[in-house]
DNA sequence: TACACTATGTTTACATCGTCAACATGATAG
DNA sequence: CTATCATGTTGACGATGTAAACATAGTGTA
């Protein structure tokens, strides 16, 4: 049942739950969405979820775990997802959207040279999964991630735009500087991978801290983004 | 790894083992085929589990499952690995130690030239991990890879050794053309990262196959490291 | 030889987990 | 008013990691 309250003449709307175990204790939990009903638990599932994650990292995270931080019975989420498999899958979804803003406002840094914004755009892709390393595992390195695109191409269709973001720069850059490229430049796969491998390893390598530096990484990679050897030609 | 002889028409089998702390110090032990007491569970509990890991993948790793491939109650690992952690970290120190190798033989190929020596270490580490994907999570994915280094420094000292392989490479690379450096290359944390990274970063895209390509990958990279762009100057 | 100690097995038990089946409730459509 | 469907609940199951208590075998020592 849904209740509506005017607070200081803000219009509030309520749904009215219940408690885990008696239904005589309810109480009344906001509600985010016009919408009543199943969009609430699913949205505040993913939410939580992907807080949980941040705090306790993957190999600990559990449907049960997101159920009681949702104050629901832990087969609650099985009405929204098929699997703690879907659940996750959700949360990438989520990640992934975050990440690819991430690369876009890099993109819109330097609206007319290419050059700049790969740069900026790969300076942009280390420092999102420095800051977020759960991220890295959701979106790169659990098996799901690997199953990702497979399986869920269709519902999940825009998980991809990070990689298409990335692309394109790539695309743009060589479209430029078709004339006189020379080298690795000249074939399109080869400056992709080089140019993703580069930036993507640096990330992991950071933020999983395999790499061990005394300084500021983030200076360091900058460094290494904006001189010589990358995108020089 | 098993060995089967045949000593005087008696089959005995024994277990290539090697001692806790030491790599050097390798050793056949005696495997008693029906005796109460499993005379090298300890060792069998890594093959066995190592091989579960390449079959079944990180995810569906279980201690209980490794005990039963060794015919032994589900507790029996305990008397030798504190944890299920305990285990995968001997596992992974297995793992360094082959992908140590690895490394190590591309160096032998080129021992007079450090640029070569490099480019046909960073060859050899994409192949190494395209060709044993579960190794990657083993050595750096994993939320136990994260601690393996700080938990585990003083028993499997040696695990650290594929990077100094990789970084004692730089380093001579650096040492020879210290004086004609320029960039990058004069800062051996920015080479050692964007080297590393680079290899890394190609390593983890193609093993998770997030890296599209029609062609053969292992060229590919091979086109980028020993053109233009990779130590170039 | 006898015996105690230690290393290395076993069984049992427990909490947590993902998942399923059966059931309850409340919104809604007829 | 009532049947149906969406969305909750409880309870059960088997798998898992791990701790405690117990069993056995090999070893060292009297």
């Amino acid at each position: 049942m849904i209740v509506t309250l005017y607070v200081d003449n803000v219009n509030i709307k309520f749904i009215l739950c219940y408690n885990r175990t008696k239904f005589s204790e309810r109480k009344y939990v906001e509600v985010s969405n016009e919408t009543y009903h199943h969009v609430n638990l699913k949205a505040e599932l993913i939410e939580k979820g992907l807080k949980l994650l941040d705090e306790e990292g993957y190999e600990n995270f559990s449907l049960r775990k997101v159920a009681k931080a949702c104050n629901v019975s832990h087969t609650a989420p099985y009405r929204h997802f098929s699997s703690k498999d879907d659940l996750i899958m959700a949360i990438a979804f989520e990640a992934h959207y975050k990440f690819n803003q991430c690369l876009e406002e890099a993109v819109k840094k330097y609206p007319n040279d290419n050059k700049s914004q790969l740069k900026e755009m790969g300076y942009s892709y280390v420092k999102f999964f420095v800051e977020n390393p759960e991220y890295l595992r959701l979106l790169f390195l659990s098996d799901l991630a690997n199953n990702f695109k497979n399986k869920h191409f269709d519902t999940y269709e825009n998980c991809e735009q990070p990689f298409q973001t990335f692309y394109r720069a790539v695309e743009r850059l060589q479209e430029e500087s078709k004339n006189h490229a020379a080298g690795n430049d000249a074939d399109p796969n080869a400056m992709a991978l080089s140019c993703w491998g580069l930036v993507h390893g640096m990330a992991i390598l950071i933020a999983k801290k395999d790499f061990a530096y005394e300084g500021d990484y983030l200076e360091l990679v900058k460094k290494i983004l904006w001189s010589g050897s990358f995108l020089s030609r």
